[in-house]
This record gives structure tokens, sequence and C-alpha cells, in this order.
DNA sequence: AGAAAAGATGACGTTGACGTAAACGGGACG
DNA sequence: CGTCCCGTTTACGTCAACGTCATCTTTTCT
């Protein structure tokens, strides 16, 4: 089931991405799973990591500031130096969420106003052919 | 000023974008200059489409998706049958919008906790350091 | 054991969204 | 008049993020 480790096969089933996607974030060192012999094992911190990831190109970051802000996440043994700089760039990705959430629900509203004009229009050319 | 018209330098002033990127929007079909002799002239409607380009790709949209729903904006004389089709693109981009906003609600409060949790660690550090 | 399936590596291909360079034309101006 | 500078077209280059072979081991099934 949920095992310790999953082979390639079984991540790409879990989160629908194929194995050249996985094997692509390896060598961008997005994720860093063992081997056993030749064979890739993915952790329970690559799934996590992953997941983050994923949502993450949906926000449309870069796979790189995504890398960045992983780090985050799997704080380990780092220097502290390592560590506040990490925060700031987690600081700045904050930021542009947050500016993206704006903005976002201003393009919601205006995009719903639209749809409303164009609906109402379509209506009425209906009641007009009557 | 804001005249009428503008050159494809006040454009690029304006939106922060090279010549390149507007002849290329042009060459896309996504903004229609009108021509002086040879030289475009972008109108207050490429403006406005502009500025939902460019806003669309802040929201990691393809100029594709983006062009679909330019056509919501400036109507003009279409077909019934076009404009419902257009209507139906803008419900499923509100849909991905507002599936988005949920989504970047939830990694905010994530990324907060997490940043909250190594800014904790870091101070620790300090005080145990004294 | 033999065949099929899964996984690895390496290399080249692709798509979207432009960048960059070459070659040309037409105003502006010193 | 020569020469910038802005703009145009055409064409090739680039970068990210994978896709798609081809080829080779290694398991796994029967």
């Amino acid at each position: 089931m949920t095992s310790e480790t999953m082979t390639i096969r079984q991540m790409c089933d879990l989160f629908d991405v194929t194995p050249r996607t996985l094997r692509f974030y390896e060598a961008k060192e997005l994720l860093f799973p063992v081997r056993e012999g030749q064979r890739r094992l993915f952790t329970r911190r690559d799934r996590a990591r992953l997941k983050l990831i994923l949502r993450g190109k949906r926000f449309g970051f870069s796979l790189e500031e995504i890398r960045q802000l992983l780090d985050l996440y799997y704080v380990g043994d780092r220097q502290e130096t390592q560590l506040s700089r990490t925060l700031d760039i987690a600081q700045d990705r904050l930021n542009d969420m947050e500016r993206q959430r704006a903005e976002l629900n201003e393009a919601i509203d205006e995009l719903r106003n639209q749809m409303q004009l164009v609906g109402d229009m379509l209506s009425s050319r209906h009641s007009a052919a009557q």
C-alpha cells in the first residue's frame, strides 16, 4: 500500500506523471530517489516534494523557483545564513502569491461581469427574435 | 499623451514589452494594429486587449487560451453559436480561476505556517546560542 | 529457460514564447 | 546630402519542460 518507498511506475500512477518527468525532476535536483542497484526508489520525502512541485506548477512557477522553495520544507541541518536566505525567498514567493490572489479576485469579478453582459445580449436577442 | 493610437515604441514603454512581442502577438492574432502605410498603429482596443493578455499570462494561461477569451470582450457582430461557444470557454476559464484561487489560499496558508516554523527554529537557535 | 515487461541511459525532437541578427525603407536633422 | 534612428520583414536561434526513440539491463511471468 503506502509502502515506505515506491517504484517509478507507482509514482507515475499516483501523481499522473510520466517516468520521463520524474527522471527529469531528478536531473534538475527536485527529487532525490534512492537507488536499489540501478533502480530508483522514491521515498516519502520525494512524494511530499512532488506534490509541492505539481502545485507550484499550477501556479505558474518555474521549476527553478520551485526548487528554491522546496528547500524550505526539508530543512535538515542547514546553516543559519542558508536558512534565512531561504526564508527571504519564501517571503518573496508569498508576496507573489498574495499579489496573484488579489489580481485573481479582480479578474474573476471582471470575467463574471463580462459573461453576464454577453449572456444578457444572447437572451435579449432571443426575446427579440420571438 | 493618451492619444487615440500609439506607435510600437509607445506601447512598449507603456506596457514594458518588446517590439518583437507586439509583432508576435499580432501574428498570433491577439492584437490588430491598423497600418499607416507600413507602420503599425495600436488602438485603444489593442491596449485593452494587451492588458488582458499580460494578465492572463500572469495566471499561467497560454496565448491560445487567452486568444479565445479575448473574443468575449470584443463581441462585435458575431454569430449566436459563436457567442455561446465563447461563453462556454469563458465558463471553463472561470472555473479554472476559481479552482486556482482556492488552491492558492491553501498554499498561502501552508507557506505561512512553514515559514513560521522555520522562523521559530531560527530564533530558538539564537536564544540557545546566548 | 525463454519471452515479455519494466527500468535505465543517451540522444535527438518538439512546442510555446519570444530573442537576435541581417537587410531594407523612410523621415529628421545637422 | 549623408547619416542616424525608428520601424518592417524574414529567418534562424534559444530556453524550459518535457516527448520520443533506440539500445541495454534486469525482473517477472509462464
